[in-house]
DNA sequence: CGGATGTCTGTCGTGTTTAC
DNA sequence: GTAAACACGACAGACATCCG
């Protein structure tokens, strides 16, 4: 915690490389609250640091992002500082941040390699949101294998071995489905009613319209009852007469939005939405 | 009561990728 | 080459809860 708090008292209009200079000069502060010990503890020395930091100042959808000058920018200076004064060997950064800002903080005592990570690379070709892991590895450590070859050999073999469709992550037992309908019912102040298998009664009218439409646009253009296709998943948070979000034309469950931490994906087949433990899944 | 704080909900835009 | 599909979070308003 005390590393974030370095980060945020850098904060200012001086751009990005007056914040890493300042970081940079900070002392480092080697302990940080331990939940573990109910107390104060060292850092640990790591081989490996695994770190995703906040992508929103680097997310496309951010109209207002500003990259390594926006608020998040600094906390990637304290994270490469802890990678070099701890001599740390090597780390994995899971995040779209500028390759030539990185180098800059760390290129000279260490080799970068970017990794484009794609669901499919893990079988989970029913999913959407692809990822870019960054790796960062000491130019002291002897290199075996080039990790991007070898990203791409093994995720080869998985694509050809591992593919998923979208009703691959349809599995929730009917108690959960119920316990969820049950809290919906509660969060939006309305009466839950066990006997009824589909929960349409629990969409707010918004959400209902966007089925309708949804439904419309679908037989439509494939002339097939939705009701019948398993893998068709709507994703309730968007108004589709501004943006169509399913899985009917890319045949992959539309991505996960931090925005829409209670938009539904809503299921016409099975007449309810994604639970989610599956939605941790997909 | 009423201010502070927290939660839920819905709207908004555009650069990149994919399909044809 | 062109058009459609897609990816993605800030923000604001409504509403709920807490606390003095």
């Amino acid at each position: 915690m005390r590393l974030f708090a370095v980060a945020r008292c850098c904060q200012s209009v001086t751009g990005f490389q007056e914040n890493a200079k300042a970081v940079y000069a900070s002392p480092l502060v080697a302990c940080g609250k331990c939940l573990a010990h109910a107390g104060t503890c060292k850092v640990p020395h790591v081989d490996l640091d695994v770190s995703g930091l906040p992508c929103v100042d680097n997310s496309r959808i951010n109209i207002k992002r500003a990259f390594e000058e926006g608020g998040t920018g600094p906390l990637f200076a304290v994270w490469a500082r802890r990678l070099r004064v701890y001599g740390i060997p090597m780390a994995i950064l899971e995040n779209d941040f500028k390759l030539g800002i990185l180098s800059g903080l760390l290129g000279d005592l260490y080799n970068i390699y970017p990794l484009q990570v794609k669901t499919d690379d893990v079988g989970h070709s029913g999913a959407s949101r692809n990822r870019l892991y960054i790796i960062v590895v000491s130019k002291q450590c002897e290199q075996l294998k080039d990790p991007v070859q070898l990203y791409n050999f093994v995720a080869e073999r998985n694509r050809s071995v591992f593919s998923t469709q979208p009703k691959d992550y349809v599995f929730a037992d009917e108690f959960e489905i119920q316990c969820e309908a049950f809290e919906t019912a509660r969060v939006r102040g309305m009466t839950f009613r066990s006997s009824e298998f589909s929960l349409a009664y629990l969409l707010n009218d918004r959400e209902q319209k966007a089925v309708l439409k949804l439904d419309e646009m679908y037989m439509e253009r494939f002339r097939e009852d939705p009701r019948k296709n398993e893998n068709l998943v709507y994703f309730l948070g968007d108004d589709p007469s501004w943006t169509a979000s399913w899985s009917a034309v890319n045949h992959r469950i539309p991505t996960f939005r931090t925005n829409c931490g209670t938009g539904k994906y809503w299921l016409p087949a099975a007449q309810r939405w994604l639970t989610s433990s599956e939605r941790l899944h997909g």
